[in-house]
DNA sequence: CTGTTAGCGCTTTCAG
DNA sequence: CTGAAAGCGCTAACAG
């Protein structure tokens, strides 16, 4: 079945004049006496005329497509960021096409293959906590696309990364919950293959140096992000004989899931244990206790990274800039660490 | 900065071919010999080679893309049916163009818009709250492509469409309410815009009617959907000479939002009030009390609005069928109605 | 100011 | 089995 689109060729003809007339026209050419114009314009207009971006994809070897990959799309905080991007792009007239791959690297594999596929101007990614290779990643670079990582970037491509102050604000998170009195703090962490892990963890550690605090290996679980193991690491860590008196989770599903556990187990938050998460994610707010979480920028974080990406675009691999964007994170303390009147 | 794209001329360069059989190689067209096809598969794989989808839209008049247009990315709803969806597409070997609109209607004109220029082969729709005027929809009608509308649909167009049992969900959820020994329930309804709520609200006044309670007008309020309202209305209701005992929500956020209010005022749920929510939104696990809600298959109605779709694509605009999937609810008890021991 | 021509990368006749 | 040629809708270069 073929769908009746209005053509240039429909308009020049009804019009009596010339395709590259009309289309002049259309793009707002200079040359086209006042009167042209706005004859084709207005049929356009009644014709609904939208020009076919394919044709012009195929000239100008440009879609106005950015692709954007993200590894899951349950918890809010990609849609979010998303959100911004969408925002920033649209600016600059480009569409997204957009991407979550469940946390699973062939997934991303496919989906980098899509975006090949449709030819998109470049793209901005953050990686599935499976991803430890990255060929399907580079190929996009040795063909002169750009590619801006956020959030979970890859160290091992040299291209433009959007990330937040992860050290220092797991830093600050676990200083906070050392101000609040707690001794033994236990840290949900991410996995070691991400870069995101392995900074918190390290803020986490280097907040429990400067204050004295021993290093408990044993309090320090990575996991898989799997969220349903969180129960058994939570009741683990209540099982010691000496339990935790703090928990620094790795993102704020993590967090909130490990509360349920908590308070199933009958403990209160934060007199028995005070818990801070990550990310604050739309349900934060409303968990109870209410989540005390670092507030990550995402919707800035969404607009830097296509900004960054828009500056490649066009340019000269040999001109890409390898600029590194820190945004600035914010602890927001809420009930699960202080209990307010 | 022309990007280097490997093309099929290139291939047939190397493989001293013509570009047909090039093309029928890569394409699986039978009238090839086993020994050329082998070549070009093993060029194509070494030099990288990603077929142009621009060019074959251009000839084939189909972009193998469909669109989705959600009103929002905030709650957890809509990314989940877009997840449903996507993985629906992908099995026919379709791509995704994903469009939010902020619940904004010039927005949502513009994305359709966007979609129109794109040449996608179908969208899915669900309407922004501010909807009122449907010509950007009944442009692609009209242009032989196919739209189905899911969860907020559009009465006006004959389109397939995709919903749940809004009315009886509602209706059941009303009188779990009831069950639970409530005898003035509030509802805070959608906007009259949507069918929803409509719906939704004729649930909440016909399971009163049957269960012998009175209507009460001042306890229904239709509000825009707009979140920071939720405490006004709440502490409206609340600060009744005679306050209502429950309170059913167009939604998880609304619901939530009203949780938040209502215990600031120091009242109990559900011993004070009783709230129920809809949609089963992410976030209504952790809440506390944990949200009583009507569980949507967010996941299938994506799919289904595909399956839909796909139906649609290559047939004759004639041969449309008007469906209407209803798909089931199931109404979730958790805290915020039934306390567990 | 307007028309003509060529061609983007690919598939699809039509001829061998 | 393979090649040559036409053309999808549009823009850009070249002529008027």
């Amino acid at each position: 079945m073929k769908s009746h689109q209005t053509t240039i060729i429909d308009i020049a003809r009804e019009l009596n004049l010339s395709k590259s007339t009309v289309s002049r026209a259309l793009t707002g050419h200079p040359n086209v006496k006042q009167q042209t114009r706005e004859a084709v314009l207005a049929l356009a207009e009644k014709m609904e005329y939208q020009r076919n971006q394919m044709s012009i994809s195929l000239i100008t070897n440009k879609t106005k497509t950015i692709g954007i990959i993200v590894p899951e799309f349950v918890t809010s905080f990609f849609s979010q960021v998303i959100i911004g991007a969408q925002e920033e792009a649209r600016k600059s007239d480009y569409n997204v096409l957009i991407s979550q791959c469940n946390e699973d690297y062939n997934t991303e594999v496919d989906n980098a293959q899509l975006m090949m596929r449709n030819r998109v101007d470049g793209i901005i990614v953050s990686l599935t906590k499976e991803t430890k290779n990255f060929d399907h990643l580079r190929t996009f670079q040795r063909r002169g696309i750009p590619i801006v990582f956020f959030n979970r970037v890859c160290e091992e491509i040299m291209a433009p990364k959007v990330i937040v102050n992860d050290y220092d604000a797991a830093f600050k998170a676990v200083e906070h919950l050392i101000k609040t009195g707690k001794k033994r703090i236990a840290h949900l962490a991410g996995p070691p293959s991400l870069a995101i892990s392995r900074k918190r963890q390290n803020g986490y550690i280097d907040a429990l140096k400067k204050h004295n605090l021993p290093i408990d290996e044993d309090l320090i679980i990575g996991y898989d992000l799997n969220m349903s193991k969180v129960k058994i690491y939570i009741k683990h860590f209540m099982d010691m004989d000496n339990p935790p008196d703090g928990l620094f989770a790795i993102n704020d599903p993590t967090a909130m899931e490990a509360m349920q556990v908590i308070k199933q187990l009958g403990k209160r938050i934060p007199e028995d244990i005070g818990v801070v998460g990550f990310s604050n994610d739309y349900a934060s707010q409303f968990a109870e206790p209410s989540l005390t979480t670092v507030a990550v920028p995402v919707n800035e974080m969404g607009k830097t990274a296509v900004k960054l990406l828009m500056d490649m675009i066009d340019k000269d691999p040999a001109d890409w800039k390898l600029l590194v964007k820190v945004l600035d994170t914010e602890l927001i303390v809420r009930n699960s660490t202080v209990r307010k009147a």
